[in-house]
RNA sequence: GGCGGCGUAGCUCAGUUGGUUAGAGCAUGGGAUUCAUAAGCCCAGGGUCAGUGGUUCGAAUCCACUCGCCGCUACCA
């Protein structure tokens, strides 16, 4: 039975550029709506860009470029970005379109009838000089609990506190400069409660994963709170109907892009919108990264329901990428643009190593650069390339580029292969891709064995035939794991097929068997990775991040002479944790610390006050040489040395997958 | 603090409803080969399944607690 699917991700924020985090959903997605394709299901895969709210009016005022300028140009280049790495959407949009607007004011126009709009007045900031309102990202201050620096308005990196923008100290627009104001305004409220019920209903009926569940329950006890969905001018986006200066909240008409996206594309095809959003017809599933699901799990089928429109099938949720374990970072150079990657590198090479690792869990993948390496190199170009290699060029330099048939024993290493099509197909169904490439290794293991066993290399000599049969098994089991591969290598089976001499194969094509069939030359599938270009790319990728306290002092002070590593043995360092600064009465440079270092405290004397005030070092960590010889100072006993060195603070913003 | 997730070989990860001696790939060591993209094949070493205590005839798996790491905590996007 052909299935119809409609399958999303989710849409990237138009205010930068496309990275290797973000490609973990749309690799995902791409090679599931390949996979749906492929065995002949009616599968149309939709996305748009993510124009609207603030962050995108500030861009294209730093840039002096107009919003739909800059979202123009982010639109091309992210599409841009997909394409290179054979992501193929059936439409990709934009949330910046006449579809967007209607159906946001239709979804909106039936909220309210249905009772579930509510206005509230409420104090927000305000930039004076710029005449906006700002959102708590663009208000920087000193916290109020550790006192650290430009802190943003909502939380501190230095601490992790969390508090009212109202409480940070001495706080000032980034837009202006300025001081904001308080000042009251009305917004505008989708009331989430209302739905509790309905959505706990749908959680059951399946919307969700199991593990994402868990994470919901913990909502809903918490309870729902009312949706701010409305901003005030000036605001990039859309105007609400009936207001003199309200705009729908970026969040409300993301999501609605999804449906604006399929809009456009049943338009330009001569197809009726209705039929495949709201007619029972089509399946309809999200794909979305765990840092939205808030988003997806309750406020979309909540406004979906409150417009009365069907639901969703099912949300599909992933987690984050991390790359040799950690955040991606732009100083290690982990944090790699998209648009870098393919300077570089192959764009199977990440489709081959996120397939090898993606389950349909909401656990994070980790990219580890050696194991990306060795992987590719291993499995993808070692196992299956090779077999490849090391058959199809003696069959078409030595006989004739001819297939024979299969014998017995042919027959079964091909029927092996086979039998795998229903398990390797459920892995992918289920989003269990790491499972299926494991099966697939497996199998190219067993005919690599098989040619061993067979040995074409040494029969040729004395029975072309006999080899012909054998070539010819490994060439069908070639075919047979080209299939199972393609929704995660396209290019590569495109190459195959050219090679192989048929059509563009479908899943289907695994039971049909390739006997006195003529054969193309062999091209080179794929190359190996060189290291070097890999790391040319994390090179490219380092930012030098703006010079501060901590890396002036390292890197502008020569190293030492070198020492031994008995020496270096002696010293046993540690991090600590001060407890308490105060400068010191008399001295020019010292200040008096007092060290943590896990229960113990030293009194410790540096000579840093040109650089740091006491009262900004509390709580912070530093790395110190416990063992040192206390030494008497002018000033009274150093315990550990007086020279140390600033640990920089983790930078705790996230480096958000998508919305 | 509350909640959630994770912790299995040097690395990256599988381990189905609890069931023999815990697996794979890579990496490492040895061997036999040479068709092939210095690939492929055979053999080997390597794990107190984070720890402790329970349930059970039987626990990597279920329960409790401890430790470590990560995330969320509804603000912004």
């Amino acid at each position: 039975m052909t299935r119809k699917l409609l399958v999303t991700s989710a849409l990237p924020y138009a205010n930068g550029p496309i990275h290797i985090g973000h490609l973990v959903e749309y690799l995902q997605t791409d090679i599931w709506v390949r996979f749906q394709k492929a065995v002949g299901n009616e599968c149309r895969y939709f996305c748009a860009d993510d124009t609207h709210g603030t962050p995108i009016m500030i861009r294209a005022k730093a840039e002096e470029i107009t919003p739909e300028a800059l979202i123009d140009r982010v639109h091309s280049e992210h599409y841009g970005d997909f394409t290179g790495f054979g992501i193929e959407f059936d439409n990709y949009y934009t949330t910046h379109s006449e579809e967007n607007r209607k159906f946001s004011e239709m979804i909106y126009t039936r909220a309210s009838e249905a009772g579930v709009i509510t206005k509230k007045k409420i104090q927000q900031a305000y930039d004076e000089q710029e005449k906006m309102w700002l959102p708590d990202r663009y208000i920087q201050g000193t916290c109020p609990r550790c006192k650290a620096a430009d802190q943003y308005g909502d939380s501190c990196d230095s601490c992790g506190a969390h508090y009212q923008t109202t409480e940070l100290i001495d706080p000032v627009s980034t837009v202006s400069g300025n001081p904001p104001i308080l000042r009251e305004s009305t917004h505008y409220f989708f009331q989430l409660s209302q739905y509790e019920d309905a959505l706990k209903e749908l959680f059951k009926a399946g919307y969700i994963q199991d593990s994402v569940q868990n994470k919901l329950d913990e909502w809903f006890d918490v309870g729902l709170k009312d949706w701010d969905i409305s901003r005030d001018g000036p605001y990039f986006g859309f105007k609400i109907p009936d207001t003199e200066d309200k705009y729908f909240y970026v969040w409300l008409d993301a999501p609605i892009g999804y449906m604006a996206s399929i809009k456009n594309y049943c338009d330009k095809n001569g197809l009726d919108f209705e039929d495949l959003w709201n007619g029972d017809e089509y399946e309809i599933y999200h794909f979305i990264g765990k840092d939205i699901m808030y988003f997806h799990a309750l406020f979309w089928p909540a406004v979906l329901m409150s417009a009365n429109l069907r639901m969703p099938n099912k949300l599909f949720v992933h987690g984050f990428l991390t790359v040799n374990g950690q955040k991606m970072s732009k100083s290690k150079g982990t944090f790699i643009k998209a648009s870098t990657y393919l300077k570089h590198l192959d764009p199977q090479y990440l489709r081959y190593y996120y397939a090898s690792k993606l389950t349909s869990g909401v656990g994070d993948i980790d990219l580890s650069i050696e194991d990306f390496i060795n992987r590719v190199n291993s499995d993808l170009v070692g196992k299956l390339a090779n077999l490849a290699s090391r058959s199809g060029p003696m069959l078409t330099k030595k006989l004739d580029g001819m297939l024979g048939t299969l014998d017995a024993e042919g027959r079964k290493l091909v029927d092996a292969l086979i039998a795998a099509k229903d398990e390797i197909a459920d892995c992918y169904e289920n989003l269990n891709y790491a499972a299926a490439i494991r099966k697939i290794s497996a199998l190219a293991d067993v005919c690599n064995k098989y040619v061993e066993e067979h040995q074409p290399w040494t029969t040729i000599k004395t029975d072309s035939e006999g080899t012909r049969t054998t070539l010819t098994a490994i060439l069908n089991a070639v075919k047979v794991l080209t299939i199972y591969l393609k929704p995660v290598l396209p290019e590569f089976a495109v190459k195959i097929e050219q090679f192989l001499a048929v059509d563009p194969l479908a899943f289907a094509d695994v039971d049909t068997v390739l006997e006195n069939h003529k054969i193309n030359k062999f091209v080179r599938l794929i190359e190996r990775i060189e290291k070097e270009k890999v790391e040319a790319m994390v090179e490219e990728s380092k930012e030098q991040t703006a010079p501060q306290q901590a890396t002036q002092i390292t890197l502008n002070e020569p190293l030492a002479a070198e020492c031994e590593f008995d020496d270096f043995m002696k010293v046993d360092m540690r991090v600590a944790k001060i407890a308490n600064a105060s400068a010191v009465e008399g001295a020019d440079k010292l200040l008096q610390l007092e060290l943590d270092i896990g229960g113990v405290t030293k009194n410790v004397f540096a000579g840093i006050s040109k650089a740091y005030k006491p009262e900004d070092l509390a709580g912070r960590l530093v790395l110190c040489v416990a063992n040192l010889k206390p030494r008497k100072m002018r000033f009274g006993i150093s315990e550990p040395p007086d020279k140390r060195r600033f640990c920089n603070e983790k930078n705790n913003r996230r480096n958000r997958a998508a919305g």
